[in-house]
DNA sequence: CATTCATTTCGTGTTTTATCGAAATGTGTG
DNA sequence: CACACATTTCGATAAAACACGAAATGAATG
């Protein structure tokens, strides 16, 4: 295991280790909107993920491509205004770059980042294949006087 | 995301959220003596990680298959008896079906259980590439006031 | 410029987790 | 049976994490 530091692999593993954040990143998951540009009106349309909230100067409606904050928490805990507690944690996701954050107005957009589940996969998969023929002689022992 | 339960889920990324933890299961992951039944004796002998405590009445050396909690514990902080913080971190750990603890005489022997790696792995994938065509009319969506 | 709205920051109380040493358990040995 | 040994249990302490409400920030609106 070389590539990935202990310290990220540890940050990671924190952030999916709590109820909240897991079902918070669980939603990004499977929403649809979660990954859009937001410049694909056809398939945004058809979303009830999106924001929508009207522009006055033209009277139109801008959709943001994303679910915002106060949206996540929605669905987490069904609170019509985002908490203390969901904004904390979706801060803790984005610091463990399992998602990211983007202000939007007066709005902070969500989105997953699928990249982090991946590298964190691939390091798991690491960790169960590793090869087991090299830990007598290798340089990664400690060496001590009782093994 | 059906087979895993989250909470099985998050057992699982908290007991590698740490790094004492973090690093028993790296020691076990590429110990060369992880992984065989104690029987093939010609790779075992090569093998310093196993025991080796003297049998009296033969005479000979008996050798486990696993390396014992006293020898992780060594590995992990050069403590030449096991701690009982290590004890802890090595049940919980098993806990999280992360390893298994096998007694045998009066020492405890550790193998890496490389399926729940694999396991979790298979759930980030799974997580990293949902389907996200779904979500709006699906039903896993909380239906609320707010969105 | 005052107001509303979405979000963050702050202060605080509560719970969980990590660590340590001492005592207890249990297994094999002389 | 007494003893040594590996490990666990227990009790205490300290640190970290979670949660909550109130106040603060900052952007859009009237």
């Amino acid at each position: 295991m070389l590539d990935m530091e202990n310290e990220r692999f540890i940050r990671i593993s924190k952030a999916l280790g709590d109820d909240t954040r897991l079902r918070i990143v669980q939603f990004l998951s499977n929403c649809c909107c979660g990954c859009g540009t937001g410049e694909d009106e056809s398939e945004l349309n058809a979303c009830l993920c999106v924001s929508e909230s009207p522009v006055p100067s033209t009277g139109a409606s801008s959709r943001l491509s994303h679910p915002t904050a106060g949206e996540v928490c929605c669905q987490i805990n069904g609170n019509p205004k985002i908490s203390s507690t969901v904004s904390h944690h979706l801060h803790e996701l984005e610091g463990a770059e399992l998602i990211t954050l983007q202000k939007q107005g007066k709005s902070v957009c969500c989105a997953l980042n699928r990249g982090t589940l991946q590298d964190m996969a691939s390091q798991l998969l690491q960790l169960a294949n590793e090869d087991q023929s090299s830990c007598c002689q290798s340089s990664n022992r400690q060496k001590s006087a009782c093994c």
